[in-house]
DNA sequence: CGCAATACCTGCGAGC
DNA sequence: TGCTCGCAGGTATTGC
């Protein structure tokens, strides 16, 4: 479900409702697999309680909290990660707790941060202050530069993908060359700058690399205005849909007319990723 | 080493 | 109506 865009909307969402004046009082594991670290579920809630939430930040898709002891001392960091079907949902704790609530994390005031994930693949991991979120959380330690902050440049993405011979649409999926991107923009991305899925990575010339650096900049950010996308089970933290799906010019559309040309959107597997252009537009 | 395949799960829609 | 099959936004691991 949730790519750059929908865990940057979850992000400001948990900054707007958490306040460093409310403490975390319980929480509740009742999926156990669902943390990553430590090794026990009772750890994890023994790290988190007592903490109070300064604010949340975003690596990649991952999103980490950074938490303060009672003296206003760090104490450590709550990570999570969505990945497939992970929700985020702020609400009052006397909320019925549906099917598939897997983590309770209840404030001072009556109201409650909710992990809901029905595929299950959601993480979440508590990193004690002596330990670096970059050496427990593996997939941090090895993220290339995000795509919304100044160093990414179409230099950047050029020398990335000189490494590889990829068809550039895997090599966009991997997040050592971009952080975040993920296979909805990915198809995105390669529409807008016209460049077809299976291109190897490596023979793409630099102005090509220009109108993708350019088109990658542009979707993220026009996605996080949007407020994610209204694919199923993404919501932000208040339950609410996005609305960037509506604008797809190619994800999820194989077999439909090309809003640009009209000839049917081509849907093939790469990677083992459904994968969606235009073989007009973006060449064949 | 780079890369592809697979594993992790549940649920839904399509097709029979 | 009810079955089976294929597929779904991500990432870690395995093995070629």
């Amino acid at each position: 479900m949730p790519e750059l865009p929908e865990v940057e909307i979850v992000r400001r969402g948990l900054n707007d409702v958490v306040a460093p004046d409310r403490a975390i009082v319980s929480a509740e594991v009742l999926l156990p697999r669902t943390i990553a670290h430590p090794a026990t579920a009772e750890s994890f809630v023994a790290g988190i309680v007592g903490c109070r939430i300064k604010h949340w930040q975003r690596r990649g898709k991952y999103l980490l909290a950074e938490c303060l002891a009672a003296d206003g001392k760090l104490a450590g960091w709550w990570g999570v990660h969505l990945r497939m079907t992970g929700q985020m949902l702020w609400v009052e704790s006397a909320t019925p707790v549906a099917k598939h609530v897997r983590v309770r994390v209840l404030l001072s005031d009556g109201k409650e941060l909710r992990f809901v994930d029905q595929r299950t693949f959601g993480k979440m991991w508590w990193i004690d202050a002596s330990e670096e979120p970059q050496e427990i959380i593996s997939g941090l330690g090895k993220m290339g530069l995000e795509p919304l902050e100044d160093g990414f440049t179409a230099k950047y993405l050029y020398h990335q993908l000189q490494k590889t011979q990829r068809p550039i649409k895997t090599a966009l999926l991997d997040p050592a060359v971009v952080a975040g991107l993920g296979n909805i923009y990915a198809d995105e991305v390669l529409f807008q700058s016209r460049i077809h899925p299976k291109t190897p990575a490596r023979e793409l010339t630099a102005d090509r690399v220009d109108a993708l650096a350019a088109a990658i900049v542009d979707v993220l950010q026009r996605a996080i205005a949007a407020g994610g996308t209204t694919f199923s089970s993404y919501t932000n933290v208040h339950g609410i849909n996005g609305n960037y799906i509506g604008q797809a010019w190619v994800y999820g559309r194989g077999d439909l007319p090309c809003r640009v040309c009209d000839r049917p959107i081509s849907k093939i597997r790469l990677g083992g990723r459904g994968t969606h252009y235009c073989d007009r537009c973006q060449g064949d």
